[in-house]
DNA sequence: TTTTGTGAGTAAGTATCACTTACCATACTG
DNA sequence: CAGTATGGTAAGTGATACTTACTCACAAAA
């Protein structure tokens, strides 16, 4: 896992591989299916592995906050921080795992699943406590957000990109509570 | 490139064969690269192929607006629409090509650059008509308006899920334009 | 002390593809 | 009619994901 994540930091999952992978590891390329079913299988637990520590510190952070505006602020912060400090991360979870409905069914989509149902949990108190409008669709502002957020970073994925996390994570926040209407 | 787009509705594009695309056209497999440098320039040119309808559609739309407000609402329904319309075009515009750095000298991104300028043109036009507040962030507006369009088809491709366009459209438009907060 | 089982590791395949090469035939054009 | 694009084929080739059959170390059990 540590070999082919450090080949994700140069080139794209497809031209890697698995001698590579193996070479990189010192060892031959069949001990890799001792230990992952395929190559994706691969992907996803090095994907699984990045989210945990993504999630931890999310949750960590979100406990200091009282209110579902800053709870919801702090979530855009910390994944754009999360996204640019770990490429591969990002690069996997946003470039290389969605073509394939494989992943739709491996242990790291559930955790994308949970982060995203974290994120409605939020919302939807949010409504109750009259911090956001009663009419508020909260499905499709996770939505709004979460795209906001993966958007934001494509261009510092793909094209290397600096990225400032600070006044971009503000901005995002600002339409999506404030709208851009004069 | 109909046979490859026939083929594009039923499964991802690596696991769709060049003997596959060619049977399927009845033709053999040298001829495809007669044609296409390689089978992601047949995918490039069948998303090229796509985008044309794509952005003549909303072009043609988007005249009769004649508020930015009115004609960015167009812009959302009308993507919206297109993706729900057409698997293939999304499937291969939002999964397939972004995982290649290939795609990014291709012609079909030439036309996705085309689309966000066209969007980012509409937005400071919108500010500078004052429809939209003094300080608004053109580009991160953008961003977050194209992320909130492609976020909420997703599920749509990859489960196979129903959109309701009217609603999602006008649900993106409204916390974009007016904000959440109560 | 012997036996048995198991996990780590390897070497040498194999099947599948994307892609190439060397041809063939037909229609148009000067 | 010669020459040359144009549309097409058949038969490769090389890379590469994955498999198979095997060794070796070593620990627990008998």
């Amino acid at each position: 896992m540590n070999s082919f994540s450090s080949l994700m930091k140069g080139k794209d999952f497809h031209s890697i591989t698995t001698a590579e992978i193996a070479g990189n590891a010192a060892v031959t390329e069949g001990l890799i299916y001792k230990y992952f079913k395929d190559k994706k299988d691969l992907l996803y637990q090095v994907l699984g592995d990045h989210f945990l520590n993504f999630t931890a510190k999310i949750k960590a952070r979100v406990v200091n906050e009282k209110t579902c505006v800053g709870q919801l602020e702090v979530i855009i912060f910390s994944s754009l921080e999360s996204y640019a400090d770990n490429r591969v991360f990002s690069k996997i979870l946003l470039l290389e795992v969605r073509n394939s409905l494989e992943f739709f069914n491996s242990g790291a989509y559930g955790m994308v699943k949970e982060y995203a149902a974290n994120i409605l949990a939020i919302i939807e108190v949010g409504i109750k406590k009259e911090e956001f409008k009663a009419d508020t669709d909260s499905y499709l502002l996770r939505k709004v957000i979460l795209g906001a957020i993966e958007h934001a970073c494509l261009g510092e994925i793909i094209f290397g990109r600096e990225l400032d996390i600070d006044r971009v994570s503000k901005g995002i926040a600002n339409i999506v509570f404030n709208g851009v209407k004069a």
